[in-house]
DNA sequence: GCAGAATATTCGGATAAACGCATATAAGGG
DNA sequence: CCCTTATATGCGTTTATCCGAATATTCTGC
């Protein structure tokens, strides 16, 4: 593979896809979408932040096309559109988990949250 | 599940697992042990960026126990401690290629992007 | 214990995000 | 039309991240 094409790749991923990663909030919206459709109100009182953080969030997922906004009426539901990107949380969530059970001095700190999944 | 607990597993995400994706340079690195270890030296000539940069952004990846370092002698040698993180830029890289494929409205915006470098 | 090689860290400055508030746009119903 | 509901955006400020150059640390062989 051409050294140069991984590279552009790479800061492709980085402009295009990373930032839908790169923040709490807006891992939890892809996460919440995963389940089902949304609309801004909605995912305003699922996430608890002021309505307009989550319509930034929103368009930062949605300018990139990893969130899909279908308009009806005045209110605009949202439905993931790259399913994989909950794939990708699952498997960072395992990564993190594995990381936790591993070094036992810093699990203790982290144990409260573990246990919700057992 | 704990609403709370959610939110503060993506917390911990975010700190802790999504850094390591979040530059092209070191996604770059992970995919690039991902092959085979190399040390610090091998890393630079491959990355073509600063000795100090590419250690900087080993720290970040250290300090998160997502690659390994194992010193010999005096110099020390890189591995990829979380093998799903290779994995995890292939389904990036994956949904990236669709959405190039896919959507042409956007394409057209992005050919641009693409052509500039060719 | 000194010289040299390999790696890590400190530092100041530049760039980019994120936030909240206020306001703008868009659609529907009377 | 005007009013209300739903969603998006402009703006100024704060906060975080990156960078390269220089310097510090750690190890080896002599």
């Amino acid at each position: 593979m051409n050294k140069d094409f991984l590279d552009e790749e790479l800061a492709l991923l980085h402009d295009r896809i990373c930032p839908a990663l790169n923040h709490p909030l807006r891992m939890k919206i892809l996460y919440v979408l995963k389940e089902k459709a949304m609309n801004v109100g909605e995912l305003t009182m699922e996430m608890g932040i002021p309505q307009s953080s989550v319509s930034r969030h929103l368009s930062v997922l949605r300018e990139r096309g990893l969130v899909r906004a279908e308009r009806q009426g005045t209110t605009i539901w949202y439905t993931l559109a790259e399913l994989e990107l909950a794939t990708v949380i699952d498997i960072l969530r395992g990564i993190l988990g594995r990381q936790l059970e591993g070094h036992l001095d810093q699990a203790q700190t982290i144990l409260g949250i573990m246990s919700e999944e057992a």
